[in-house]
DNA sequence: AAAATCATCAACCGCCAGATG
DNA sequence: CCATCTGGCGGTTGATGATTT
C-alpha cells in the first residue's frame, strides 16, 4: 500500500494550510456539502489532496468544533472512556460533541497520560503501576506519584477520580458507576453502540436518566445551550451536529462558550464564529500575517488575528460569518425544531457534512439519533 | 541574552476495510 | 474474484512558542 493516488500527483501542497486555502476549502464545503473528497480539491480550486481536504475539515474548519481547553468533565470522561476502548479515539470522540479524535488524541498523549502516570495508574491498562514500573517513573517525574496500594479495596482509578472531586466514578473491577453498569455492559455500550449515544453518554457520564440531561447537557455546553429542549432526544426530533447547540446558542461575545484560553489552539477557525471576542488587547493592527502559522505555538489564540483574518477573507457582501451562522442567542425556538442550519442566501443544512467524531459510529444504524436532521 | 529543552498540536503517513468497476 | 479507489483511523513527525538553563 502506497500513497492515495491523489496523493501521487505533482505540485500538490503539503504542510499548513493558508487562510486563502481555509477560505477556499470553508466556502465550498458551506455551499455545496461534502461529496466526494478526492475531487473537493479540484472543485474548490485547491492544491492539496483530497485526504489533507478532509483532514482540515474535520480538524479544524468545521463549524461545530468546539475547541477550547477540555473541562473537567471532558477529561474524567476521556479517561474512563480511554479505559473501556482503548486507543479508538474516533470513538471517543463520538462520544465527546464538537471534539476530533486528533484533539482527544493529543490531549491524551500531552496531557492525561501524565497525569495518570503521576496518579500512579498505567496509562494503557489503566491499573496502578507496578513497583518497577514506578520506579522507572520515578526516574521521568520530580513528582512522586502517588502510591497505591494494591490490596486497597477502592480501585486506583476510583480514587483517581475521587483525587479529582470528579461525579464520576471509574471502574473498578465491575462497575463504573453506582447504577450499576458493568464494566462489560460499559464495553457492550460503546464497542458495540447499542445504545443512543447521548443518553449512553450522560448516563455513563453521571449516572443521570434522561430527565437529567438537560441540566447535564448544560454544564457540559457551560454557558451554551442553557434552554436545550429535551424534545432533542426524543424519537421524533432532529438531530445535527450534536454541539451544534452549543455553537448557535451562544450569545454573543459570550467567550467562555468555547472557553478561549491560552491552551486553546490558535488556529481555530471556530474563533471566527464567535461574533465578538475578547478585546484584543488593542492590538488591532494585526493582519493576516499574523494568521496562526504555526502549530501549538502560535498559542493564545491570537483571537484578535483570527478575526482579522476572517476580515481578511474575501466574504463576499452578505456572506461574512456571522451573517452565515445563526449566531443570535434568540435562535434556541429555531433550534428545536430544526437543524443546525447555515444562513447564506438561504439555508443550507449540513446533511452532508461530517459528523462530530465522522466515525462511522454516528452514522451507523444503531446511531439513529445523529441520523435525523 | 542565547542556547537548550519542553510542550503542544496541526498535519502527514501508512495501513485497513468497504465500495466500485 | 480481482484490482483499484476512497474514506477513515491511529501513530508519528515536525514546526513553533514557552520555559528553563
Amino acid at each position: 500500500m502506497g500513497r492515495h493516488s491523489c496523493c501521487l500527483k505533482q505540485k500538490l501542497r503539503k504542510g499548513l494550510w493558508s487562510p486563502d486555502e481555509d477560505e477556499k476549502l470553508f466556502n465550498y464545503i458551506t455551499r455545496y456539502g461534502v461529496g466526494c473528497w478526492s475531487s473537493v480539491p479540484r472543485l474548490a480550486g485547491l492544491q492539496r489532496c483530497g485526504k489533507s481536504c478532509r483532514l482540515r475539515w474535520i480538524n479544524y474548519l468545521r463549524p461545530d468544533l468546539k475547541r477550547g481547553m477540555f473541562s473537567q468533565q471532558e477529561e474524567d470522561l476521556i479517561i474512563s472512556l480511554h479505559e473501556v476502548l482503548g486507543n479508538r479515539w474516533a470513538q471517543i470522540a463520538a462520544q465527546l460533541p464538537g471534539r476530533t479524535d486528533n484533539e482527544i488524541k493529543n490531549f491524551w498523549n500531552s496531557c492525561l497520560k501524565k497525569k495518570l502516570l503521576k496518579q500512579g495508574l498505567d496509562p494503557t491498562t489503566h491499573k496502578p503501576l507496578t513497583e518497577a514500573q514506578v520506579k522507572e517513573e520515578n526516574k521521568n517525574i520530580e513528582t512522586p506519584p502517588v502510591q497505591i496500594p494494591f490490596s486497597q479495596g477502592l480501585s486506583a482509578a476510583t480514587t483517581l477520580a475521587s483525587s479529582q472531586g470528579s461525579a464520576l466514578l471509574l471502574s473498578h473491577d465491575s462497575n463504573f458507576y453506582d447504577g450499576g453498569l458493568t464494566a462489560e455492559a460499559t464495553r457492550e455500550v460503546f464497542v458495540n453502540k447499542t445504545l443512543d449515544p447521548l443518553l449512553s453518554y450522560f448516563e455513563f457520564q453521571m449516572g443521570v436518566s434522561q430527565s437529567d440531561y438537560d441540566s447535564s447537557l448544560s454544564h457540559y455546553h457551560s454557558a451554551g445551550l442553557k434552554q436545550f429542549d429535551q424534545n432533542h432526544l426524543g424519537t421524533n426530533s432532529s438531530y445535527g451536529f450534536s454541539s451544534m447547540p452549543s455553537l448557535t446558542n451562544s450569545d454573543h461575545g459570550n467567550v467562555s462558550v468555547t472557553e478561549f484560553s491560552d491552551n486553546n489552539s490558535a488556529s481555530n477557525m471556530s474563533c471566527l464564529f464567535m461574533n465578538e471576542v475578547k478585546e484584543s488587547s488593542s492590538n488591532s493592527s494585526n493582519n493576516v500575517s499574523n494568521y496562526p502559522v504555526g502549530g501549538a505555538g502560535a498559542g493564545g489564540c491570537q483571537i484578535s488575528n483570527m478575526m482579522e483574518s476572517a476580515a481578511g477573507f474575501s466574504w463576499d457582501g452578505d456572506n461574512k460569518m456571522d451573517s452565515l451562522f445563526q449566531f443570535d442567542s434568540v435562535k434556541s425556538e429555531e433550534i428545536k425544531t430544526s437543524s443546525w442550519q447555515l444562513q447564506t442566501h438561504g439555508s443550507i443544512n449540513f446533511n452532508g457534512y461530517p459528523i462530530t467524531s465522522l466515525s462511522e459510529d454516528l452514522t451507523g444504524p444503531n446511531f439513529d439519533v445523529f441520523q435525523q436532521i
